[in-house]
DNA sequence: CATGTTTTCTACACGACGTAGAACCTTTGG
DNA sequence: CCAAAGGTTCTACGTCGTGTAGAAAACATG
């Protein structure tokens, strides 16, 4: 459900419809008033904010997609109880690619 | 409800049910049946075995607290679209600490 | 103010989970 | 060999999150 945020971003319920109407099955159109509930849900819980005085509210994620898995992996790992082996556990399974991505993003981190 | 295995392993559904009674306020200790049911769910789930030969079942996690961190980070980072963004944002939000250590791990890496 | 649009309220089904009693199976002391 | 003790499975209930949406309330506007 939250696919469509990381799209663009501050659209209506109606639009947010459309766009699922138009990405899912023909027949798997969900009412408006779905969305507005699912709305008001990830709102309550901090994922979206809205803009309560325009009329036809606007809704935006609070967080870009990246942002919010790079949040969750961060919680996943303050779970564990051993950080470090969690870690190690990780950087082991990586791919390739992604090592030296992470290679590369260390050493920007350190020039500032 | 798994913090259990991570510690030692292969252990009875009564063993488990001692521990957390001891590890938690006096009157949450949970029936034996209740264990045994956590544990049946758990074992469909594919995190724990279970030796169903000894009579005294003994049940044990399939993947230590550490790698199970590590594939529920995989996982998260898998549900995102572009998984070098997410893990751009993830490796600018480690502390100092952990930045080392990834460093580390991969230095590791390069010599098999 | 009547009507169409937008939002909130209320509600239901479903599945995951913690919880555990009842019933069933297994082991073992007598 | 059998009954009691111990172990395991079955069944079930309450709670919660989530997808779904109708009914009702709030609004804008001609």
């Amino acid at each position: 459900m939250e696919q469509l945020w990381m799209g663009d971003s501050a659209l209506t319920a109606n639009e947010v419809r459309d766009r699922l109407a138009a990405a899912s099955a023909p027949g798997r159109a969900p009412a408006t008033t779905t969305v507005l509930t699912v709305l008001s849900r990830l709102e309550r819980k901090g994922f979206v904010g809205r803009s309560r005085d325009t009329r036809p509210h606007r809704y935006s994620a609070l967080l870009s997609r990246a942002e919010h898995t790079a949040e969750l992996m961060h919680e996943v790992l303050s779970a564990s109880s051993d950080r470090d082996a969690a870690l190690a556990r990780f950087v082991g399974t990586v791919s390739a690619g992604e090592a030296n991505t992470l290679r590369r993003l260390l050493d920007d981190l350190v020039r500032h």
